[in-house]
RNA sequence: GCGUUCGUAGCUCAACUGGAUAGAGCGCCGCCCUCCGAAGGCGGAGGUUGUGGGUUCGACCCCCGCCGAACGCACCA
């Protein structure tokens, strides 16, 4: 079903586009429910390049707009604002078939597209601490939200099996492992060699001769060093899964750094060929074409002497390739596998200018191809200090940890308020309540900020947070089970008698309107926001209004309503990867 | 020094990308369980949106100058 904004911005297009054909129709819902339910200021935009009176265009486009079935006789507000008030019946009429409607009001797209989403990427031989949170959650809501709109989604895990890291890592493999420590809790045993050697190639030049002897093995294919870099991988990968099943995540493919070795060399050698680089100091570099203005220019940088180079190197001056030469690579594969429309990689956002340089190389190395190239970036975590965040040891968070401590107070909560419940159902209410306490504590601030840890804040069950969303849902959900029979949504037509009614069924219907912004800007927090409002919108219609108390058509209603709410509360929170219990 | 992203209530953050009276949570003060679940609801106090200019019907948002923060600036990813 088309959402009632589409439908309005449609007849709008027909009443403006003959005589303004280069109008930009928007339509947006109204904050505030005095001005109506939809607005627009295409009016003030026209007026301005026209160079006329707002009110008098706002008037010209009214005259010509067909409210037919649809709303009320236009109103025009403010400086020339065109407020649209939806008709009774016809809102009654949308929310009637919204109540059966198995997508909530979501618009199947014109043309579904592909979409590549690399997310999480966490490095091999370390464990995953809080950093990889937001990457983890923000790519897998995004990739829920392309899937449940209709798109195609290829989840990528772009995992750090690769680099100078391994030198060290295999040094210590051979020089400083302790079998017991491994066995019992990989990730930590090879990060502390890591640490260790780390710490001595700063000491000893001979270790760090090691080192480098070890990679260089390692990289001409020596057939140990190869077998012991893929127990690394192997190892590592089932702790990631372990977490990744606790999270509910799951990944198409897992094609890390290494995978793209093969093509590297090719790549430099073509990039040369066809002008995109050339030689500089040894290594070969990409540099300007001077076509941008210099300010955007992502191979320019400016100083004291004016603007000079800021080159994006793709093979070092001893001819190995870095990381830009992979990602050249993971771009053209990805291209050519899956022919996506739009590639999404989420990272932090210190990556800014090498995801800006990685394009227009790209751009310039195939002009031919077409996709759509999002850095999602997001802000680092910090300290109450405003620093980066530590621990009081200087160690970072662990994920494990965080999720741990998430169940441990979320069991003290459901506890202290179910004594009598069993103990497996207690703790399975913990954990979904801490799991989406965590995930949305997360995905709550806007990605782009850099966001201060707290537990507290992480771990809250009060206000704003997911464990609120999941008690609307819950008590909702409880007014069904003291029915006598069991209930199903009926088909006949509902009206409305309580503006409370109107007001939660106009939210609901937003649900369908929200979701393809939030996947076009790549905000999953405005998500979060939706079903903040929608709950408050909920509690005032069930303040307002009884439910069970009422009686035949009315009492019908209001249940789709509840049923509904109920739907769009699961359906909204399991696209931020967030599950709801039935009780808690 | 230059660039990127920012600076919004005591604290942590929103604000539909230029729209109408800048909104939430936490904390603080008061009220509401004989009434569909109090992890809840209702009300109150709290703001010159860092600062000074500019652009226009209209600015937290765009432009310029300051102040402050984080991050990044040629072979690490």
């Amino acid at each position: 079903m088309a959402t009632l904004q589409a439908i309005v911005a449609e007849r709008l297009s027909a009443a403006v586009l003959p005589i303004f054909p280069d109008a930009k129709i928007q339509v947006s819902a109204t904050a505030d429910a005095k001005f109506g339910d939809y607005q627009t200021n295409v009016a003030m935009t026209l007026a301005k390049t026209a160079r006329r009176n707002p009110r008098e265009v706002a008037g010209e486009i009214i005259s010509h707009f067909d409210a037919t079935g649809l709303c009320l006789p236009l109103e025009i507000a403010g400086a020339g604002f065109i407020n649209f008030r939806i008709l009774p019946e016809r809102l009654a009429q949308e929310f009637a078939a919204l109540t059966n409607d198995p997508k909530l009001g979501v618009a199947a797209p014109e043309i579904p597209h592909q979409y590549v989403i690399d997310f999480s990427s966490p490095n091999v031989a370390k464990p995953m601490h809080v950093g990889h949170i937001r990457s983890t959650i923000l790519g897998d809501a995004l990739a829920r939200i392309a899937d449940f709109l209709g798109h195609k989604v290829l989840r990528d895990n772009h995992i750090g099996d690769w680099g100078t890291q391994f030198g060290m890592l295999l040094h210590g493999w051979k020089t400083l492992l302790d079998r017991n420590a491994l066995e019992r809790d990989p990730l930590a045993e090879m990060e502390r060699i890591y640490k260790r050697v780390s710490a001595e190639c700063k000491e000893s030049p001979l270790t760090l001769d090691s080192v480098r002897q070890e990679l260089v093995r390692l990289q001409s294919g020596d057939a140990e060093n190869l077998a012991l870099w893929q127990e690394m991988i192997r190892l590592s990968q089932v702790q990631f899964d372990t977490i990744y099943g606790r999270l509910g995540v799951r990944f198409d493919v897992t094609l890390g750094e290494s995978f793209y070795n093969s093509w590297l060399r090719d790549i430099v050698a073509d990039l040369q060929a066809k002008g995109v680089a050339r030689e500089s100091e040894g290594a070969v570099c990409v540099f300007s074409d001077h076509k941008l203005p210099e300010k955007e220019d992502p191979f320019l940088i400016k100083d004291e002497n004016g603007w000079r180079d800021n080159p994006a190197i793709v093979q070092k001056s001893d001819g190995a390739s870095n990381y830009t030469t992979t990602d050249l690579a993971t771009l053209q594969y990805r291209l050519k596998t899956w022919s996506p429309d739009e590639i999404i990689v989420v990272t932090d956002g210190r990556q800014q200018q090498h995801f800006r340089q990685l394009a227009a190389i790209y751009c310039r190395w195939q002009p031919e191809a077409p996709a759509r190239l999002s850095h999602v970036w997001f802000g680092s975590i910090l300290g109450d200090d405003g620093k980066p965040f530590k621990t009081r040891s200087g160690e970072t968070v662990r994920l494990t940890e965080l999720l741990d401590e998430a169940e441990e107070r979320a069991l003290a909560q459901v506890t202290e308020k179910n004594p009598t419940l069993p103990d497996a159902e207690r703790r399975e209410i913990a954990r979904i309540v801490g799991l989406g306490a965590v995930k949305y504590a997360d995905l709550l601030p806007n990605r782009q900020s850099d966001y201060v840890f707290s537990w507290d804040k992480m771990l809250s069950f009060q206000g704003n947070t997911a464990p609120y969303l999941q008690y609307s849902y819950v008590r909702i959900r409880s007014i069904f089970r003291k029915l006598d029979a069991l209930w199903t949504a009926s088909d006949e037509p509902v009206s409305f008698t309580d503006p409370a009614e109107s007001q939660l069924a106009k939210k609901l219907l937003q649900f369908g309107e929200v979701l393809p912004t939030i996947l076009d800007d790549h905000r999953p927090n405005l998500l979060a926001n939706y079903l903040y409002e929608l709950a408050s919108t909920f509690h005032g219609f069930f303040e307002a209004c009884p439910v069970l108390k009422s009686e035949a058509a009315v009492r019908e209603t209001r249940l789709r309503l509840c049923d509904t709410t109920a739907r769009v509360l699961q359906k909204g929170l399991y696209l931020l990867g967030i599950d709801v219990p039935n009780k808690m």
